[in-house]
DNA sequence: GAAGTGAATTCTGAATTCATTATTCAGTCA
DNA sequence: TGACTGAATAATGAATTCAGAATTCACTTC
């Protein structure tokens, strides 16, 4: 049987289904920075007509991941050094203020369930297993900002998130790093449990920045 | 003589004059919270076909100041308490890393200018001059922005600022409100000018907060 | 042979048209 | 009289068409 409660019948916008096979192609760098984007080829390859595509392409400029130059069509931003220091500040911030709401406003049930992640979290860091461990990471992180209750926070956050993306793909984990990261996520749980808005915040802002540190210390080498 | 470098000729793209007027209409009231926003009136309104408007609208609704409903068109967001709490939480810490921001990397000249304007402030204040306070409030804060530089952060800010303008525009300043703003400007153009970087970040966020009290007392009355 | 000019092509911007979905309202039946 | 059905109407969603700007490229001229 199926499952799903009948409700209304999806019919996901045209436009909205663009911009996520668009967003996908960026992070992925199908499309790649400093690249043009030209409309025709776009249209013939999802099979759809410009005006749709055209709204993606705007949703997608809003979003900082391409650029709208008038009369003259798109452009894939490129990811500077300078650019990910700016969305990991202004990420780092926001984060913080998702553990410090997420201390004050979590239901006990979230908190049970965050600190079950996180032992998840060093589990699959003992088994050296990769994909659990990024998978496990992002749920953690959902889970903070769902437990801060603020939508609009919410919303911020994955806008900007969507840029660091491009980012943590090429991002490589070092043993060390990887390391620290799983204490840093065990002290965040700590705080939470403890209501320790303060802390919470604070740490997770660090959190937020060192990853950006490994991030740009991989791309060095 | 024509100061302006000729450079390239100014053609603004329709669907952005139109995004600025509705915003604009928004702000205003002219448009309500709740009240369905349809095409075709707006269209005929502005002189414009329902393409560049869909797409104002598309920027809008990504701006959270409309939200369209599938095949239903577009309603303008009700602006409940709690989503002016929300805005607030997440507007304080952005200009709080602001201030941070500002307080490490602005020029000496950046400083000199954000205290003269905090003098002018002060000197509005006494005047009782409540059109050039707030045009100088304004100039203030988009200095320290500036100060910071961060695109991202001035842009991820602007887009929260447009929602928390509209409720801006119904606060009415108490004296004595009026009163102490005025002297956390001082405090922060203090903090500034010490850099410290710390401090002017939580002088900013407390603000930013006070600001959020203030417009809530005055809606209870 | 190189630089500059202008027509042809290609691309984006906007308007219009066509298709589909939602709403309204008259009519029917219980 | 009230609720349901279904056609008519009006809205949105998407494709197509038309207009204007930018780029390309061949040709001319020095």
């Amino acid at each position: 049987m199926n499952s799903k409660i009948p409700g209304p019948i999806e019919r996901t916008a045209l436009a909205v289904e663009i911009s996520n096979h668009l967003r996908q192609m960026i992070f992925e760098g199908v499309l790649e920075p400093g690249e043009k984007v030209r409309e025709k080829p776009l249209t013939e390859k999802f099979g759809v007509s410009r005006t749709p595509l055209r709204e993606a392409l705007k949703v997608l400029a809003s979003e900082g991941l391409l650029e709208l130059i008038p009369n003259r069509g798109a452009v894939i931003t490129r990811q500077s050094a300078d650019e990910l220091d700016e969305v990991f500040s202004v990420l780092a911030v926001l984060e913080g203020l998702a553990g410090e709401l997420a201390a004050k406003a979590a239901s006990d049930k979230d908190l049970a369930r965050i600190s079950k992640m996180t032992r998840e979290l060093r589990q699959s860091f003992e088994d050296a297993d990769r994909p659990t461990y990024f998978r496990i990471n992002q749920a953690i992180h959902k889970a903070i900002l769902e437990a801060a209750s603020n939508d609009t926070l919410t919303r911020t956050h994955e806008l900007l998130a969507y840029r660091a993306q491009r980012a943590r793909y090429q991002a490589n984990l070092t043993a060390e790093r990887w390391r620290v990261a799983v204490e840093e996520h065990e002290a965040i749980a700590g705080a939470l449990e403890a209501r320790d808005a303060a802390r919470c915040a604070a740490l997770m802002r660090a959190h937020l920045l060192n990853k950006l540190a490994s991030i740009k210390a991989a791309a060095k080498v």
